[in-house]
DNA sequence: TGTATCGGAAACAGTAGTGTATCGAATGCG
DNA sequence: CGCATTCGATACACTACTGTTTCCGATACA
């Protein structure tokens, strides 16, 4: 009866507490989408979570902490879905194709890329000075990622100059925010079939303006995608 | 002294009333964006009116309304500048460099376009029905007047398919939103150079393309945009 | 088996915001 | 010149949410 069983190492200290936190945060995503984050109360969360508001300060310290937790988490599910993306695929073209195959695809419906959530964060970060480094941190790393694909696309599509590569992967995740923001104005849009269409036609501009530059002669023909002279 | 004059046609049954309305509209627009449309509560938008609650509920029946009111207006303002715009410049190209110039220039900073109140309002509408014709309007108009651009620039551009000029005005006015929101993520970015540098892209693309497919024999190559065969 | 500790629930007080109702002032009209 | 109407301000009642504190039940450990 002394030590009934060391079994479970005890190095567990609170089991149920990050348990309780996660669901927490759950429940305030799901929340936030429906009511928009100011329109959210403590109580709204605790409830759709199955807690009392209780609970919950013993969790975090109001609710601008849940916030920031919840966009940390975000933050890092999107860096952990590129990464094992790119373990997962070490192969070029395996890779490339399975980062498009994420970009294109409606997983992110859920919590990791929700529309509604991200652009309630774009806001929220907006008053909250805290929570603009992490958002900022997440833009750059999803375009990163955008602009890998790109990098490695390159060379097929014949994309010449580094600049217009970076400029490229800018584009193609502000279409995908974009699209987004106009799903949601407007439900009957399909936001990933745009964005699909949209990645068909920049990648056939890219081999399109590669083969006119081939054709000119590639002596003098700096593929010049930057303005040309715009006011 | 029956009547005194006549001369002010005495059919302006309230001068003051409208001034006011306006200037609380105004006043909704820059506390919403400084606060959000959630947070901002009546008194703040009536105190920076330089008026009370009294004068606001005297008005609009609660916030909602001025919400609306405040959508109204911002769409009647776009409609407006797109109509000068095809009246100013009749002439095709002239048209089409107004348009552009319009496009891609920062006016919108101010009240007709600033990112940051349409996003919020964007979010505004999807918990508030009456909302959603008003911004869906205010969107298929913006893309119609970009799409009237592509139609025009379409001759020297070579575009061919009409669905993939819808597209391409599709993918412009998201990019434009898209930028938008990136800017306010990441004050850093200037979202009119990196709208720009697109533009230029997908102008050079179009050029590109058509190039190519004329080399090609126009005869059978009907200019696959669309997506060639993605899951 | 008894005790200490920790997580969660419920109650409470303080605060803020909404919408209404009443009052005063200015303007239009007879 | 006085009356009536309307617009805007002040006051008030009501509701909702927040954050704290107190209390109870579980579990861990001796």
């Amino acid at each position: 009866m002394y030590s009934s069983f060391v079994s479970q190492p005890a190095r567990i200290p609170r089991p149920t507490r990050e348990e309780t936190r996660q669901r927490l945060l759950d429940a305030a995503a799901s929340v936030f989408i429906e009511r928009g984050i100011g329109a959210s109360s403590v109580e709204d969360i605790a409830e759709e979570a199955g807690f009392s508001r209780g609970a919950f300060y013993s969790n975090f310290a109001d609710k601008d902490e849940l916030v920031l937790a919840l966009l940390e988490r975000m933050s890092q599910q999107l860096i952990d879905e590129i990464e094992r993306l790119m373990i997962e695929h070490p192969e070029a073209d395996d890779y490339v194709r399975a980062t498009q195959a994420m970009l294109r695809e409606p997983a992110r419906r859920d919590g990791l890329h929700h529309p509604v959530l991200s652009t309630e964060l774009v806001l929220y970060s907006l008053r909250n000075p805290k929570a603009q480094p992490l958002l900022k941190q997440r833009l750059d790393r999803a375009q990163d990622a955008i602009w890998r694909v790109v990098e490695r696309n390159a060379a097929s599509m014949g994309l010449q100059p580094a600049e217009n590569r970076r400029a490229i992967a800018a584009m193609i995740n502000a279409l995908d925010d974009g699209f987004g923001l106009h799903a949601i104005i407007d439900p009957t849009r399909d936001p990933i079939e745009a964005f699909n269409t949209a990645l068909d036609f920049i990648t056939e501009a890219g081999v399109a303006i590669a083969a006119v530059e081939a054709a000119a002669g590639k002596k003098r023909s700096p593929t010049r995608t930057a303005a040309p002279g715009r006011t």
